[in-house]
DNA sequence: TCACACCCTCAGAATCATCTCAGCGCCGTT
DNA sequence: AACGGCGCTGAGATGATTCTGAGGGTGTGA
């Protein structure tokens, strides 16, 4: 395992200027609700975790967050049974309004979410992408905390002259529009929420592959070249620079 | 956290100059005529409710709103029959103006779409996605206070040399006009309200078919071929561009 | 009742992203 | 300067995704 980068420089702030909101994950299975926890909080999210609704319902008097991610099929309490109590809480404001994002098996969607009836503002069928749940979570947060006037799926990811809309999927370099996969897509946003900032291999493997990705492979080495070619002009310096033993940073000088 | 912005300045004021909107829902179901409710206030509208048919009516001769928002299945008088009734008043033209957005569960639309002529200026299918929804509130208020004089239901939706006019269904691509099933329609209309814009096949899904589709099912692959097939003229490129791996966009360029 | 339109399912075929592999070259170190 | 480790790249192999035509079921209107 490669071990964290020693240098203490470089902390990113991921979005400057923007407070750090507060996400509840609920949710008993410890690989999913580890990989949201690492996920949200390298995002700049602060998280907690509850592994059951008696939990969760407890963390939230105690400490209402910003943002709930609810899986449906927990102990204790269910999901939807959360959802229904935290509606019901009349009394407070900071309760009822809390955005709920709901995290359901494709099986039981059919069954039981019929749709946003039991509370949830949004729900996200397992498994599912992480750059998905990323987005919804921005909207949830969005749209709860700023009623600003401005809607329109968030500001673009820019750096140097690189242009990324996640909700159209566009980018652009130079005003140049360039076509991506998936992967390199997922890549490069991870790269454009964190510029200059050294992410390790096994960072992005998780950001991009996801949990499952045991044994050695080099894809995350091809992917890096395709989307080098992809996006570097011939004759500039390179905007993706690696970083030898440790990983990759996205950087404008040499 | 991000604190309710201390601010009460900046709301939505959708309709430039105009009075707070106010808009009436129509649902016999709480937890759907609430969250309505809720979130519709949250923006900055004034909102009514009515849980049937009745006492909607009655509640609009008291007191045109600006803006109904309709479930079709509702006790007394069914959605399709309000909506016609105030269509048929002849004497008001506040009334028969009336911007109506149809709330249904898909299973109903797919009978009753066929008979929709006239009667609602949009509709949308449960679940819905909250923005979505919000969304169309502001187009629906936009265009019925933007052209106070000119009658007829609501600007069309166009993208390139494609015509689409919701109340009549009617679609033209070059001035020719085009064929649709309800399926084919609805897809189109999607993509319509969201140019440009990557829209996953599970948001697809969710929007033209609801949410009874578990399984594996390629429907959507085999409506969008069909369309393509209506609407795409010979050596042009496609408008509606596959994106592997996430999706479908309405698109002009390459 | 028949004919037709529509919608869904299915299976085969085509297309394409992704991954694996192996060889090469660079870099830093000895 | 030689060496070893690490990263890069091109060439397939692979499997997933998407497309298409055909067929059956169902409801509607004649």
């Amino acid at each position: 395992m490669q071990s964290v980068p020693p240098t203490t420089a470089g902390m990113a702030t991921t979005t400057p200027g923007a407070a750090l909101a507060h996400i509840l994950v609920v949710d008993d299975e410890p690989s999913i609700s580890g990989f949201l926890r690492r996920g949200l909080i390298f995002e700049g999210y602060s998280v907690d975790v509850a592994d059951n609704g008696r939990a969760a319902l407890d963390m939230i008097l105690d400490d209402p967050p910003d943002l709930m991610i609810l899986d449906l099929m927990i102990p204790e309490i269910d999901g939807m049974e959360v959802a229904r109590r935290i509606r019901a809480a009349e009394g407070s404001d900071a309760l009822s309004r809390l955005p709920i994002l709901m995290l359901t098996a494709r099986d039981t969607l059919a069954d039981r979410i019929s749709g946003l009836d039991g509370g949830a503002d949004d729900y996200i069928v397992k498994p599912f992408e992480y750059e998905e749940l990323l987005a919804r979570v921005r909207a949830l947060l969005r749209r709860s905390s700023a009623q600003d006037t401005s809607h329109q799926a968030g500001a673009p990811l820019t750096f140097a002259d690189i242009t990324m809309e996640i909700g159209s999927r566009t980018v652009t370099r130079a005003g140049r529009s360039i076509e991506l996969t998936v992967r390199e897509f997922d890549l490069l946003a991870t790269f454009l929420r964190h510029p200059n900032q050294v992410l390790t291999r096994s960072t992005l493997m998780q950001r991009v592959w996801g949990e499952d990705f045991f044994g050695e492979s080099n894809v995350l080495e091809v992917v890096i070249g395709n989307l080098r070619r992809s996006i570097e002009l011939d004759g500039m310096p390179r905007l993706i620079q690696t970083v030898r033993g440790v990983g990759y940073v996205l950087r404008q000088n040499a």
